[in-house]
DNA sequence: AACGAGTCGTGAATCGATTCACGAGCGTTT
DNA sequence: AAACGCTCGTGAATCGATTCACGACTCGTT
């Protein structure tokens, strides 16, 4: 042990100043110093200069827990996705946090890796770190947990999942719509054996069903051939563009949409490989436009959606600072077009 | 209100059970609660099973708050990237995080976009919220905050930034043997005119360092131009090859080693784009083998560093199980030879 | 000049988990 | 059989910020 009247240099001690340490030196009760940061208006402007003063020489932070153990919840929001690989949910997330930011919060982001047992412990997790709200941008289901939270006083906002028969609080682009413009941009170019290859998870489902209804909204007529792959990643789409080549030509689509565009890019890396020419041979639809839609082996066409915007959305609405409601529909997708889905011969001359 | 003794339907109470809650059931003492949990040992296999039983039943998660008020610290670790966008922040952040899964801990991510004033910003936030470690993944200097964090207890571990001449923890591959490589390849290949394009970091200046190197080692001599970049985004890539195209022939570049991958893309498509042939009229070199480079318009030649591992070995640095002397040259980069940079004229027939 | 209304600061109780210090209960040794 | 040592459970204090309830004080009105 050192020199017990050695509080200046010693290595580890100063522990974080607390609000006592504050109102020591500015010479008022613990009381007024928390009034200070949490009601301003509450403390004459006289005393609230002194407090915050004294605050900033003892660079006093404040101990979260302390106050959470309090009031019952804390600044935080929790988002929680279930793949960080993806692009996507990076977007989520910098609209998310650009949004706390501006309200003084903060986001916790857990990614869960598509684990399910990963997904519960970090829902956990928000729960025991009593986060003020829950952004979910899950690829399966709701997790049970969620529920037993928002039960015990914890909202929720799913992102990317649509306000579907559920009640949940969720805002999405339009994936049906979505689904739609990119199945309707292949059939215009005269594309008829389309395939879509995407997951089994609900939004996914959607843009699926748009593809449907614009087939059967189509003049021509056109087949529909689906693949399901479990997750939604490049190397899949690889795995995916080797099985579709060892079939004999005849049965190969003249137009492919993809749930996602990871899926696109390793699809139309493979084809690409193989020698199959893209989109004189075939025509591909990615879907969520990530940044590197663009700089694929051939530019990517892709449905967009207004990602950041949907995870800033999401914070408002946990907040109470915008409506559920409201937002329906504000999140119109938007083919992007680029060169993998170029009509294959007619096209007018440039 | 509804009937009092209705605590089974009732909308949001049965606010989270509480050790007491569960002392109760188990018909035992709050502190016994606790042992059972911190320290099964101290429990005996009996009251132990009846204490996990209760609170199973419960749904007891805990008040990480009130723990965390008590012991000083909490399970979190805090993860600081500075760009969410760059998929080298999502590699480290998975590894960190399974890592840390493993060890029972959980990853606050925190991006800060490059805002020196959001880091600041989150780091006081990590302190409010006692992280028990940091690791910081950061283009710029070490913010001061994190020092001062550390003066109060709080270590942290810098990821990517080699352990210079500052005292601070760190860990990162070879930089500068990475740039060499680069570098090294591409005069091997006959390129004479490189152009080094890249921010002013640290880690950067290393990658810099090791492309001079090269030069300086090589047998026949070649020129260096170094374009320097505010921050390396694809964006600013294609920037920099405007720029680049608006020079007269003579001074172009016939090798080019980039900062970072998505620098790397930026430049490669707007190249392209512009009629460059790429590799035959320049070789190209990205960093950091991001995922999307082998789907790029031309597959991206790159430096390899293994993200992931970097990521949790900073955990068990934090986490006391590893040292962060032992790990030094553990991370050694590879380059990763595409298509961006094939000899341009004297390859061996196929 | 006195009284009511309003402003503003304070003491003390509180949140829930942890841990210290104590002691009851039981087995072992001599 | 007495004394000692262990194991194992418990009461109570504790961490730091918040907030209620109270009261001192100021100022304007009658």
């Amino acid at each position: 042990m050192t020199s017990p009247s050695a509080p200046r240099r010693s290595k580890v001690v100063s522990s974080a100043p607390t609000v006592g340490d504050v109102a020591a030196r500015a010479g008022v009760s613990r009381a007024t110093v928390s009034y200070t940061f949490t009601q301003p208006d509450r403390v004459s402007p006289d005393l609230r200069r002194r407090v915050l003063a004294a605050a900033d020489e003892l660079g006093y932070v404040g101990n979260d827990a302390a106050r959470r153990l309090r009031v019952g919840h804390s600044l935080a929001l929790g988002l929680l996705v279930s793949s960080a690989g993806n692009p996507v949910y990076a977007e989520i997330a910098a609209g998310a946090e650009a949004e706390a930011a501006a309200h003084g919060r903060f986001v916790l982001v857990a990614n869960s890796d598509e684990s399910l047992e990963r997904e519960r412990a970090y829902i956990n997790f928000f729960e025991s770190q009593q986060v003020s709200g829950i952004v979910a941008a899950p690829v399966a289901d709701v997790p049970a947990e969620l529920l037993g939270l928002r039960r015990r006083g914890t909202p929720f906002v799913l992102v990317g999942v649509a306000p579907g028969p559920h009640s949940y609080p969720a805002i999405s682009g339009d994936n049906e719509r979505g689904g739609y413009l990119a199945a309707s941009h292949l059939l215009a170019q005269g594309r008829r054996r389309l395939l879509f290859a995407g997951g089994a998870h609900p939004h996914i489902d959607l843009r699926l069903a748009g593809v449907r209804r614009a087939i059967a909204a189509s003049a021509e007529p056109a087949s529909l051939e689906i693949v399901r792959v479990r997750v939604q990643t490049a190397q899949v789409g690889e795995e995916v563009s080797r099985t579709l080549l060892e079939r004999p030509e005849t049965g190969f689509p003249d137009g492919i949409v993809a749930g996602n565009d990871l899926l696109a890019l390793g699809l139309l890396h493979g084809l690409i490989v193989a020698g199959v020419r893209v989109p004189q041979d075939v025509s591909l639809v990615g879907y969520d436009d990530i940044e590197f839609a663009d700089f694929a082996i051939v530019p990517l066409t892709s449905v967009r959606h207004p990602s950041a915007a949907l995870g800033a959305s999401a914070v408002r609405i946990l907040l109470g600072i915008e409506d559920e409601q409201d937002m329906q529909g504000r999140f119109e997708p938007e083919l992007v077009i680029r060169s993998t889905s170029l009509p294959a011969a007619s096209s007018a001359p440039a």
